[in-house]
DNA sequence: TATTGTTATACTCTATAACTATA
DNA sequence: TATAGTTATAGAGTATAACAATA
């Protein structure tokens, strides 16, 4: 996840030379998709940087973060809050559960269900990943500048709008 | 794809009650990541609905623009280009190619090198596939507005701006 | 020695079907 | 019958290592 050490080392200097620039991508760089993509390339790859030791993934980050604002939901309800279909949830709050980070407990009223809590170490570690997060994305606040920053926020939100269907 | 009809397919219904919006997702909200995960999955949503049945993947798509504004571009340069690892541009041409929509061709200079083309099928195959992503494109257009569109379009870039690295 | 394309492989994400134990 | 959580499984996407042919 950083350092390579392969037979593709080499290509540290910029790129060979006709190559930047040199691809026409027509129509493509119309395209929200495309745009999206290598937009999320970008955040993926400076987030994988900023977290790197810490062993946590983006959908780990974005479990604890909820669990912290809504104590006590089911399994389900933050799974669908995620877009994150609960078939894969299962060994996602298993691993954050092995790690000691978030705890299943027994709901009284209903014996299927299982509620979802943050352990006082998951806690404590998200912390920890809430001042890595906030240094994370005020770098590309920066990039764009603040204003614009909350602007593209408000624009992905409209893209997203009526689109939730995971599960 | 389209049309689930598994057990789960009782949910046809908005959702149970106290969901929508009923989950507080704290900072993630403020957060690049989460709003490009989020607009990612509903337009890669409207991308399969809209071009199903022609069985073309967005990868696919790209291939076939970036050879037709590129005839006879290296099988490295597409792929980086494209923010795709060499290695695993190999099945994806390798698909097209079995298809009858793109050639590999040997060059005279270099005997290790293939030049890639959009064959003459797969030049009336792109112009479907291009009347189509036109409608894709022009769905989320009129969702945010033309010139919300085009704005959200260059913020996307300068968040990619200084991001390329597959391969 | 370096580069082009390739194979093999592994890990994550996502998706469907079907099971269990409850309700 | 329906729901909550689970298992098994398959498909994409992405990642590294290493090889043959050629430069």
């Amino acid at each position: 996840m950083m350092m390579q050490h392969d037979e593709d080392d080499a290509p540290a200097d910029p790129l060979p030379d006709p190559w930047v620039g040199a691809v026409d991508l027509g129509p493509l760089v119309m395209t929200l998709g495309f745009a999206l993509r290598r937009a999320q390339a970008a955040v993926a790859q400076d987030f994988a940087k900023s977290f790197g030791p810490e062993e946590i993934r983006p959908s780990q980050f974005a479990v604890l973060t909820v669990l912290r604002h809504n104590p006590g939901l089911r399994q389900t309800q933050v799974s669908f809050a995620l877009g994150i279909k609960r078939t894969n949830f299962v060994p996602l709050i298993d691993e954050l559960e092995r790690r000691g980070l978030a705890e299943r407990r027994r709901v009284p009223g209903d014996r299927r269900a299982a509620a979802l809590f943050l352990t006082r170490e998951g806690a404590g570690v998200l912390d920890r990943l809430e001042a890595i997060a906030r240094e994370h994305e005020a770098r590309f606040a920066a990039r764009v500048g603040v204003e614009q920053h909350a602007a593209l926020l408000g624009l992905l939100s409209r893209i997203s709008d009526r689109g939730f269907d995971a599960e």
